[in-house]
DNA sequence: GTCTATACGTCGATAGAC
DNA sequence: GTCTATCGACGTATAGAC
């Protein structure tokens, strides 16, 4: 999991349909998430927890998977935003401190996982749309960041910004699966290592 | 993806039902996925792809999570025992070695992330000890390896055997998700500027 | 705009006949 | 060993109440 802003997801106008109403609806949905993880939400499972018909929820929403994305970027968006998040030093500190912060909440790193694997799926376009301006927009922004630690002689020379950006968001999405399967396995110390390694 | 063999899935006793026609049944659902990847999956159009019908696989497997362990189990079995593939120089090569042969396969790329993704979720229990095992025992192996390069001075010693393993398997799978998203990722460059960052 | 009711087709899984 | 029949749950779609 990854951090960083964006446009919102499925709002068809700037005002379109009781924005209030869905953003309770997103909240509540986070809730759940929060407390089964990925495991027993389907459409009516959450519709019946948040105190609605499913049908009710496809007036927000134009699908199952459209929902989803939304209630993770609703989440992802609120955690980035929040301010007892110390300001990350380096390119790799961003990725610590998003893995270490999902470490708390598993069924929302569940949540991710399942809608990154949908992604890559043919069936799947809003996931696809999002996931892929997702991964494009935080490598580009820490290419941006390595960069310059570069020119600061904080991070070596002899690998593309590219590719380390692109390596950082990999350990740290990995990692987190293989933590979520192995909580023993000692997430921050591995990541903290990848930036060992990167420096020069 | 990641390579290596351990027992075999979901075999209830030695020679419990029909092994061959179980193998026939598994080496068709390769092609299956090989064809489609993920999408249009489902227990009834593989069986009829097959020729049978979807109770019939049943009677194979217990279940439809079970069969695509057992499909992905047979084809990464058969991958690691090509004898085209060459030797691995070093831990990294072997991860270089399995993700650029997977990248001409991308329907098992998403057959392994579907799996990985579904085996976090706690209704999981054949996914869950599958590839708790397997990332278990390829961790395991890659730090040996790493233990005897550094030994050898050809891996960087700053760096704890079993982190550079987690990060190596991270890494690999993390960029399979992004290239499958993002075809343009320099897949291999991108795994060989990790080789080059761990090298003294 | 918000929502319920209802129906359709598909799914994984099970039971039992042949 | 394989089938058909059937089950409950699912995502989706539509009609219409208020």
């Amino acid at each position: 999991m990854v951090s960083v802003e964006g446009p919102e997801i499925g709002r068809r106008g700037a005002y379109a349909k009781g924005v209030a109403r869905r953003e309770e609806i997103l909240d509540r949905a986070i809730e759940v998430f929060q407390q089964r993880g990925s495991h027993g939400t389907s459409l009516r499972r959450i519709a019946e927890a948040i105190g609605v018909s499913h049908a009710a929820l496809l007036h927000y929403f134009d699908s199952r998977e459209q929902l989803l994305v939304a209630v993770y970027d609703r989440a992802a968006r609120r955690r980035d935003a929040d301010p007892t998040f110390p300001e990350p030093e380096s390119a790799v500190d961003v990725m610590i401190g998003a893995a270490t912060a999902n470490a708390e909440v598993p069924g929302l790193v569940e949540l991710y996982s399942t809608l990154v694997a949908a992604a890559v799926e043919a069936e799947s376009v809003v996931g696809k749309e999002y996931f892929s301006a997702r991964f494009e927009r935080v490598r580009g922004e820490l290419a941006d960041r390595i960069r310059q630690e570069q020119a600061d002689g904080r991070v070596r020379t002899d690998i593309p910004p590219e590719h380390a950006a692109a390596l950082i968001i990999a350990a740290s999405d990995g990692l987190q699966l293989q933590w979520l399967l192995e909580p023993s396995l000692e997430l921050r110390a591995t990541l903290e290592s990848l930036a060992r390694v990167l420096s020069p």
